[in-house]
RNA sequence: CGGGGCGUAACUCAGUUUGGUAGAGUGCUUGGUUUGGGACCAAGAUGCCGCAGGUUCAAGUCCUGUCGCCCCGACCA
C-alpha cells in the first residue's frame, strides 16, 4: 500500500496518457524551472540555467568563428521608435508589455519592454554606420524580451524568455542574404550536432513571414507527440527596415545608399525542444555537449571502507579527460539515485561498488537506450568520452530521426492528409502547394495542418496542387505546430 | 480571447453534497538499521483552507465578488 502512494507521488505521467502533462512534470521535477507568481514568468533553475549556459557557450563560439561581435541594447523602446516601421509594429504592438511610470510620475512617451531589438539596432545602426567602409556589422546579442502571450508554457512560450539575437547590417543584398543562410546553417549544425536533434531547413510561407521581414527562413523539428516547433529563425529583411530608419552610407561611387539586413534568433524553446524530442517516461534525456552533468557516479555500498575514495578517483580521472562528472554520495538508496538522475537525463550512469572494485571494473549504463555494461577501469576514460561525443549523440540523432521519418507523410489528396495523420496520429505532412495563400489556409480548415516551411530539399510528389489542382510551385511540410 | 479544470502543510490530494476541534501519503528534521532499480523502524516540526466581503451561535464547507494557476482551442519563438 505505501509503496502504491508512493509511486502516485514519485511517477510522471506518461507520454501516451497525456502528453502536456508530462512535458509539465518534466520540467518540474527535472528541476528545470519553478513558476512565480506571474504568469508566464518562470525561474529557470540552476539545472535548467546550466543547460542553456552550455547552449550559449556553443552557440556563441560558432557566432565568434563566423566573425560575430556581441553587444548589449537597452530593454526600452520608445513607442515612437517602435512604430517607424510599419509591419514590424503591426506584428509586435498586440503582445508588448508596456512602461508607463517612471517612479511615481507618469512618462510623456511610454515606453515598451523589447520583445524584439530591430528597431533599436536600426537607431544605432543610422548613428554608426556612414561609409562603405563601415559595413558590414555583425552584431549579436544574449538578452531578454517580453512578449505578452495569453497561453504560456515553460520554455515553449513564456512571456519573457532569453534567447540571442543576431542583427547585421550588409553594404549588398547578396551579402546578407549569404548571411542570412550561413546562420540558418549554424542553427541546423547546432541542432543536430550538439542537441542530437533532426531539422528541416526551409523558407516560410508569405503568411507566416516575420514582421517586416522580406524573408524568414526557419529550421523546423518534430516533436515526440507528432507536433512541429520552430527551432530556429532567420530573416533576411532587404533595404525595408534602413528606409524606414533612414540608415544610408556612402558607397565607393560615392553615392548615398541603403544597406541590407538580417536578423536571427534562437531561444530557451531549445530546451523544450530536447524534453519533447529526447524525452521519455522516465525523465529527461540530455543530449551530452549540453548535459550539466555528463556522467553521474553512484556509489554501491558507499559505506565500506574505501568504496568513496575509489569513487572519487575515478571521478578525477574523467574529470582530467573534460568530462563533467559527479559522484552521489547523498544517503539516498542506489534505486533512489538510479531514478533521479535518469528523471535529469543524466547521459551516463556509473554503478560503482565493491564488486567492481574486486574485479577492476564498473557498470556503465547509458541513459538514452538503456543499456548496461562492464567496463574496465582501464579502459572506462577512453569508453565515456567515446560515448559522449559519439556514440551517444549519434545514437540520440538515429533514434529522433527514425521517429520523425515514421511521422512523415507524402500526401497527394488532402483526404490522403486526414487519413494519415487519423491512422498514425500527428506527424509531418509533405504535400505540394501551389503557392495561394488562400490553399494554405484552407488546407489548414479541413485537415488541421498548417504550412510549417518550404523545405531547401525538395521533391516533387506531383505536379498539382494538393488544394486547388492547379500546377504546383513547391512542396511544403505541414504540420501542427507549437 | 473562447471552452474546461483547480486553489487546503514543501508536494500530491481527501474533507465541501448534509456548516460543528484541520486530515492522509510523500517530503523535511533527529537517531538507528540498510544499500547493484525510487529501503525500513522510531520520534518530531510544519496550516491566514488563494484573497475580500456577506449569511450564521458557528464557515475549508453556503452566498457574492475578486485574484491566480493548469489544460484544450484560436494566435505567436
Amino acid at each position: 500500500m505505501a509503496k502504491d502512494n508512493k509511486k502516485m507521488v514519485e511517477a510522471i505521467t506518461s507520454m501516451d496518457e497525456d502528453f502536456a502533462k508530462w512535458y509539465t512534470d518534466i520540467v518540474k521535477k527535472a528541476e528545470l524551472i519553478e513558476y512565480t507568481s506571474v504568469k508566464g514568468c518562470m525561474v529557470i533553475r540552476p539545472y535548467g540555467y546550466a543547460i542553456w549556459e552550455n547552449m550559449q557557450r556553443i552557440l556563441d563560439g560558432m557566432f565568434k568563428a563566423t566573425g560575430h561581435e556581441n553587444v548589449c541594447m537597452p530593454m526600452f523602446i520608445p513607442e515612437s521608435l517602435l512604430q517607424k516601421e510599419k509591419d514590424h509594429v503591426e506584428g509586435f504592438a498586440p503582445e508588448v508589455a508596456w512602461v508607463t511610470h517612471g517612479g511615481s510620475e507618469k512618462l510623456e512617451d511610454r515606453l515598451c519592454v523589447r520583445p524584439t531589438s530591430e528597431t533599436l539596432f536600426c537607431e544605432h545602426y543610422a548613428n554608426i554606420v556612414h561609409s562603405y567602409r563601415d559595413l558590414p556589422k555583425l552584431y549579436n546579442q544574449w538578452v531578454s524580451v517580453v512578449r505578452w502571450e495569453k497561453t504560456t508554457r515553460p520554455f515553449l512560450r513564456s512571456r519573457e524568455f532569453l534567447w540571442q539575437e543576431g542583427h547585421t547590417i550588409h553594404a549588398t543584398a547578396e551579402e546578407a542574404i549569404e548571411e542570412t543562410e550561413r546562420m540558418l546553417n549554424v542553427y541546423a549544425e547546432f541542432c543536430e550536432k550538439s542537441l542530437a536533434m533532426p531539422v528541416v531547413k526551409g523558407r516560410k510561407t508569405d503568411s507566416d513571414k516575420f514582421a517586416g521581414a522580406e524573408a524568414t527562413y526557419a529550421i523546423e523539428a518534430l516533436m515526440h507527440d507528432g507536433k512541429a516547433l520552430q527551432a530556429g529563425t532567420s530573416h533576411y529583411f532587404g533595404d525595408g527596415f534602413a528606409k524606414a530608419f533612414e540608415i544610408m552610407y556612402t558607397d565607393k561611387e560615392n553615392k548615398k545608399v541603403y544597406p541590407h539586413q538580417t536578423s536571427w534568433g534562437v531561444t530557451t524553446r531549445l530546451i523544450g525542444a530536447i524534453i519533447m524530442t529526447h524525452g521519455d517516461d522516465n525523465g529527461l534525456v540530455l543530449p551530452p555537449a549540453v548535459a550539466p552533468i555528463q556522467a553521474v557516479i553512484i556509489p554501491i555500498q558507499q559505506f565500506k571502507e574505501g568504496v568513496l575514495d575509489k569513487a572519487n578517483e575515478l571521478a578525477d580521472k574523467l574529470k582530467a579527460a573534460g568530462i563533467r562528472v559527479k559522484v552521489d554520495d547523498s544517503d539516498n538508496s542506489p534505486g533512489w539515485k538510479f531514478a533521479e538522475y535518469e528523471m535529469k537525463g543524466v547521459p551516463v550512469r556509473i554503478e560503482f561498488g565493491p564488486k567492481d572494485i574486486e574485479a577492476n571494473k564498473c557498470v556503465v549504463c547509458t541513459r538514452y537506450n538503456g543499456v548496461k555494461q562492464d567496463v574496465s577501469l582501464d579502459d572506462i576514460t577512453e569508453t565515456a568520452v567515446n560515448m559522449l561525443e559519439k556514440e551517444i549523440p549519434e545514437g540520440m540523432f538515429a533514434k529522433a530521426l527514425e521517429n520523425r521519418e515514421k511521422h512523415t507523410y507524402s500526401c497527394t489528396t488532402m483526404e490522403e492528409i486526414t487519413e494519415a495523420l487519423e491512422k498514425n496520429g500527428d506527424g509531418f505532412v509533405k504535400a505540394m502547394w501551389c503557392g495561394d495563400e488562400e490553399c494554405e489556409d484552407k488546407i489548414k480548415e479541413t485537415t488541421g495542418v498548417g504550412s510549417r516551411c518550404i523545405p531547401f530539399e525538395q521533391e516533387n510528389l506531383s505536379d498539382k496542387c494538393i488544394c486547388c489542382g492547379k500546377p504546383a510551385k513547391t512542396m511544403v511540410y505541414w504540420g501542427k505546430a507549437y
